[in-house]
DNA sequence: CATAGTGTTCTATAGATATAGAACACTAAA
DNA sequence: TTTAGTGTTCTATATCTATAGAACACTATG
C-alpha cells in the first residue's frame, strides 16, 4: 500500500527532494511496482501540500533517474522493479525500532547513521 | 578524535544544516565532549570549504539549541556532553555493515531509514 | 600599548527554491 | 466533435542559501 505524507516543511531539506525520496522509497519498498500509475499531479499537489510545479520539478527528477515515464494526456507511471532484499528492511525496522524505544527522535538517528556510514571503514 | 569532512555541495542539503549535522554528531558520538574548543571559524571555513558566513549561520543554530557557546575573542565551545548508549552505536554499526556489503549506497539506506522509521507504528 | 588571534556585523550580489496564475497539448470517452 | 481529465510550458515574484569583501570588537600576550 503506496503511502504517501506531507512533507516537512521547516527541515531545511528541498521540498522536491524529500518528494523524490518519498516515492523512490515506495519503489524500493515495494510498495509501487512496475507498470503501476502514480497518482496525477494535481493529486500530488494536494497530497504533498506543494505547489505544482514543484511536483513536476521532482517527477523531472525521477524520470531523468529512469524510475518513471510520463505520458501526456495520461499519467506518470513506475518502470523499475527495484524490490530490495526483505532481510535489509527487516534489518533497518529492527534498529529503528530499537533507537525509538530508547527515545531516539528521526533527525538525530539519520544524523548517526550518516556519520557512521563516513566515518567507519568497513 | 574528531572527524569533520568538507559537505557535499551537490546533495541539495544547505551547507549550513550539513555542518550543523556533523558537529552535533561528533557531539552525539563522543567524539567532541563538554567543555572542549571547536576549531575557529577561519579553521572551519578551510575545513568545510564554505564561506564564513555559512559557518556562523550553522554555529548560531548549535547556539540556538544550546550544543556550543562562544565567547568572543576566544573562541566556541562545547556545552552538552550528549554520549548516547553503546549498544545503540553498535547496532548502528552493524546495520551501516549489513547495507555497505550488500553495495548500498548512503543516500538510498538514509531514504529507507526515514521512510521505515515514519511508516512503521512501533 | 601594540599586536596577533579570536569572534561579530554589515552590505552587496548571485543562484536555488517555491509559489501563483495562466495558458496550452494530448488522450479517452460521451 | 465536444468535454473532462490528464501532462506541459511559461512568466513573474518572493524567499532562502551562499559567497565575497570589508570593517569592527574582544582577549591574551609580548
Amino acid at each position: 500500500m503506496v503511502m504517501l505524507r506531507k512533507i516537512d516543511k521547516h527541515s531545511g531539506v528541498p521540498a522536491y527532494l524529500q518528494i523524490v525520496n518519498q516515492i523512490k522509497a515506495e519503489i524500493l519498498l515495494g510498495n509501487l511496482k512496475a507498470g503501476q500509475q502514480l497518482p496525477t499531479v494535481r493529486e500530488l499537489e494536494t497530497i504533498f501540500d506543494v505547489n505544482i510545479n514543484t511536483i513536476l520539478k521532482a517527477l523531472e527528477r525521477l524520470k531523468a533517474e529512469g524510475l518513471v515515464v510520463s505520458e501526456q494526456g495520461i499519467g506518470y507511471f513506475v518502470v523499475k522493479e527495484l524490490n530490495i532484499d526483505a532481510e535489509v528492511v527487516v534489518a533497518i525496522k529492527q534498529l529503528v525500532s530499537k533507537l525509538k524505544s530508547k527515545q531516539f527522535d528521526l533527525y538525530t538517528t539519520l544524523v548517526l547513521v550518516e556519520e557512521v556510514w563516513k566515518n567507519e571503514r568497513f
